[in-house]
DNA sequence: CCAACCTTGACACGATCGTGGTAAGGTTTG
DNA sequence: CAAACCTTACCACGATCGTGTCAAGGTTGG
């Protein structure tokens, strides 16, 4: 057996075994396993396991965080819809691709706009 | 008094004010204030609120996910951080795009039957 | 002036997160 | 074969998330 089993991963990593678990459920560091379905960590995973531990510790960074972003990095149509929706950002409309779809957006919901004063106002 | 109460803003997009309050604490929208602080939300505000609520609809992400992505966008110390956790990441799969991502996911599920095999083979 | 808004702050409560532990059972190895 | 590992699955428990509601007080507008 070549690889550290996961207790010995987690003495030389600084994670509980608990948490390496966990770190695989949560996509990050899936280590391959042996024919019997043990974990076998390689040095590659021993070296990730501790910039994690690093990366967690100096920024204020989650687990789940970082989970979320690699989702990203995987779901292409994700990450353009929330990258999307953060490039739409407030902003002067100098912006030329999007502010004709903002203008038309502007528009239709300044009418709304009123529509809304009228319902929601009561009187 | 141009733009909208928080109780219309939240008529006019879904939100409930609880939660618009809720949105602007977690940085994702923060609509100017009156002189004596009532939030007031213009076209721009109420667009990003409809489209958010879309964005948190169709995909399975969360406002607090969502604005960790803002806050990555902020801080460009944490962003490579992070990113240059994930670039180095073991390439099982060719990296990077989606095309990819499926074939990587049936080499996992065949790994997962393999294994599962393994498991419930008893001998 | 008064009703109907708005503000912040707090209490509440189920759901999920992060983490540990334990149980039941298979594997490795001295 | 027995000790010491490993596996998954479950219970627990404080912390945080998502959301509502209520209280005390300021603002607005007819």
């Amino acid at each position: 057996m070549d690889g550290l089993t996961i207790n010995e991963a987690a003495t030389t990593t600084g994670w509980s075994s608990r948490m390496l678990r966990y770190v695989e459920r949560e996509g990050l560091i899936a280590p391959r396993r042996s024919d019997s379905g043990y974990r076998l960590y390689g040095p590659e995973e021993l070296q990730r396991l501790r910039t994690l531990r690093e990366l967690l510790a100096d920024h204020e960074v989650s687990l789940g965080e970082v989970g979320f972003v690699l989702r990203l990095s995987r779901d292409g149509a994700l990450k353009s819809a929330v990258d999307g929706w953060l490039a739409a950002r407030p902003r002067r409309p100098d912006d030329v691709e999007a502010s004709d779809w903002l203008r038309f957006e502007q528009d239709k919901h300044e009418r709304l706009l009123a529509e809304a004063r009228l319902i929601t106002t009561t009187h």
